[in-house]
RNA sequence: GGUCGCGUAGCUCAGCUGGAUAGAGCAUCUGCCUUCUAAGCAGACGGUCAUAGGUUCGAAUCCUAUCGCGAUCACCA
């Protein structure tokens, strides 16, 4: 659609300059109502401004003129200021033979070195992944595809958050607890193992404290006596002091923990090109700071601490490095950071996939890296995402109500076999087969539900209703893409230059949306919005399943018209399979 | 309290930089399987776009205020 502005703007800027003698190039368009003959718009009010005269006036010498000067106008008709352009279905017809030939359309190729880095997941090492990391996966993955087929390099990788008191809690509930248990001894993944002691960890410590508390002691401070808080915290130091021993347990439940996170990620269907560990570039940022400090651009404060001040900019003050001497959550970010730009020398941006809660924070992490002078730092975006609540309120591990991401994703691949089997779907199918087509199904359904909304708003989500394989979902459209695989498969397709003249309502109405294809990805990449692409497809869906059911497709009299809808059932396979690979959903060939 | 975000049909959500009578799905109701997949299609019902002002030829969309919900304002990450 924009291409066909872009010529029809085209066409009349010249014309205007003669007749009005006004310098316009820039036309408003939008595609024509339905109630309305014709394909596409120009509204002419904003003219107005530079052309004093009657709006219909206006539209009908321009109609005109478009009629008998353009070879694009068939007819058109004027509704106060609407000048809705009747389009020439021959152009339609090349638009299809043209997107035919192209051999990944929508995509651009990749037309620089600009490389984006984009972050995601980024989880902690003492638990297993849950909902809230499913979507933030699967919006950093998809924008990360998006970005790429606008035609950049992109660079996926997560920080993780493998040092802190956390981690130490699951260790030392591992020794005191655990009689050296180990995910092979138990048949837990591991994350699930170390999970369970952070778990555990917290219940002794409850424990402790109650007796303390029962002896007279107020709860604050017998949160800080009890002994495995203690116990805790000494580990930590022990670990900051590079204690052998701390650090083999550290890491060996720390690769239980990643080999966890890998089958669960694998499951998902996201990847990553590297990692990041918090544990090498917690102390990286401190180099900055000290940069920073002899810039002025930061203070010290009398106990040592490290400080900026942004009330300039509407902010408060933020610490940076605390009277320790230690690194807080920010010194660790700038130092990774600037990592990754030394790390990749052609990176042009970063994208930050990271919940909204930490809005502020982000935005201080900018001003400040802008602060320092890096080049970069005008590059960079924080994908801010709403949470995800369940029917009861948020998600709270305290109370047990945290959607675990394996469980969530065997549930969905349960109910999509169940509903599968009960509607006759596997039949005839081998074991492995009906496995592969649940997983595929019941991943489809819940990463369409996730995408298909607006990353900035929060998604009530309720696992009793589980998820609806009908209407907008991902189920829907991928029955939509199995149905166009099974006529595909009955009749060859041509790629041979369609020469019918006539189109359909409804022929037209898809060949429409195929064009604006390419578009709508640039849209989802400006605006780091699946969203935008997952309701793209469901709109070509709709609009191809009521052609498929009202209209004979095939078996036309017409071998010139059959081989065009072929054609046409072929690029709109073609087009749902790259839009739902954008949303890394899969298409199954049979369901 | 300050800052940021959200508020569209009973429910879940679309609605791009302002454009014509506000769009889907679910739920409820009515039709459609001897034609390549009925997880589908066709239709009915359902709205003071939170509220009040403003900007303009024209506002769900932009501005201001109010209300409601959420996040955030840590020597936590």
């Amino acid at each position: 659609m924009y291409s066909l502005a872009k010529k029809i703007s085209e066409i009349l800027t010249p014309f205007i300059k003669e007749t009005f003698d006004v310098s316009i190039s820039q036309f408003d368009f939008q595609s024509t109502r339905k109630e309305f003959e014709g394909d596409i718009t120009l509204v002419t009010f904003s003219l107005l401004k530079f052309i004093n005269t009657n709006p219909a006036k206006l539209s009908n010498q321009m109609g005109e003129f478009l009629k008998t000067r353009s070879a694009l106008v068939s007819d058109f008709n004027v509704v106060k200021g609407f000048l809705n352009l009747s389009i020439k279905d021959r152009y339609y017809v090349d638009a299809l033979n043209l997107i035919s030939k192209a051999k990944y359309y929508g995509h651009r190729k990749p037309y620089s070195n600009k490389t984006i880095l984009i972050e995601y997941s980024s989880p902690n090492t003492n638990k297993p992944l849950h909902l809230g990391h499913i979507r933030n996966n699967l919006l950093g993955y998809s924008v990360a595809k998006i970005i790429e087929a606008s035609g950049n390099k992109v660079i996926k990788t997560q920080i993780i958050n493998d040092r802190g008191i956390h981690i130490c809690k699951s260790m030392v509930a591992w020794k005191k607890f655990g009689s050296g248990e180990t995910p092979k001894s138990t048949g837990l993944k591991g994350d699930k193992l170390v999970g369970n002691y952070y778990v555990r960890f917290d219940q002794e410590l409850k424990k402790e404290i109650k007796i303390l508390m029962n002896k007279g002691m107020s709860e604050e401070k017998a949160k800080d006596k009890a002994p495995l808080m203690i116990e805790a915290q000494t580990m930590l130091m022990a670990w900051e002091a590079g204690d052998n021993k701390v650090l083999d347990l550290w890491g060996k439940m720390n690769n239980w923990v990643y080999d966890g996170f890998k089958t669960t990620y694998s499951n998902l269907g996201v990847s990553f090109d590297s990692n990041y560990y918090e544990s090498k570039t917690y102390l990286l940022g401190k180099e900055l700071i000290d940069q920073g400090l002899n810039q002025s651009i930061f203070y010290k404060k009398e106990d040592g601490s490290v400080w900026i001040d942004l009330t300039e900019q509407g902010l408060d003050e933020k610490l940076l490095i605390r009277s320790d001497g230690t690194a807080v959550y920010m010194t660790q970010d700038l130092g990774t950071a600037f990592q990754r730009f030394k790390d990749n020398p052609t990176m042009e941006g970063m994208v930050y996939t990271v919940g909204n809660e930490q809005d502020y924070h982000f935005k201080v992490l900018f001003i400040i890296l802008k602060k320092l002078g890096f080049s970069w730092a005008g590059s960079l975006h924080h994908l801010s995402y709403g949470m995800v609540d369940l029917p009861q309120g948020k998600m709270k591990s305290r109370e047990g109500t945290v959607v675990d991401a394996d469980d969530l994703m065997n549930e969905m691949t349960d109910t999509a076999a169940l509903l599968s089997k009960e509607l006759g779907k596997l039949e005839g199918m081998s074991k492995e087969a009906k496995k592969g087509l649940s997983q595929i199904i019941g991943l489809g359904a819940l990463k369409y539900f996730i995408l298909k909304v607006d990353p900035k708003k929060t998604i009530l989500f309720d696992p009793k209703s589980s998820i609806d394989f009908a209407g907008n979902t991902g189920p829907f459209i991928q029955y939509t893409y199995a149905r166009i695989q099974s006529i595909l498969r009955s009749k060859a397709v041509t790629h041979e230059n369609h020469k019918i003249e006539s189109l359909s309502s409804k022929e037209k109405d898809i060949l429409k949306q195929l064009l604006i294809y390419p578009e709508t990805i640039q849209q989802a990449a400006k605006q780091y919005s699946p969203a935008l692409i997952a309701n793209y497809i469901y709109d070509l869906v709709k609009l191809f399943n009521s052609f498929y059911q009202n209209i004979s497709i095939l078996g036309g009299k017409d071998l010139d018209l059959e081989s065009f809808r072929i054609s046409l059932c072929n690029e709109v396979g073609n087009v749902i399979r790259s839009g739902a690979d954008l949303l890394g959903i899969s298409m199954p060939e049979r369901m």
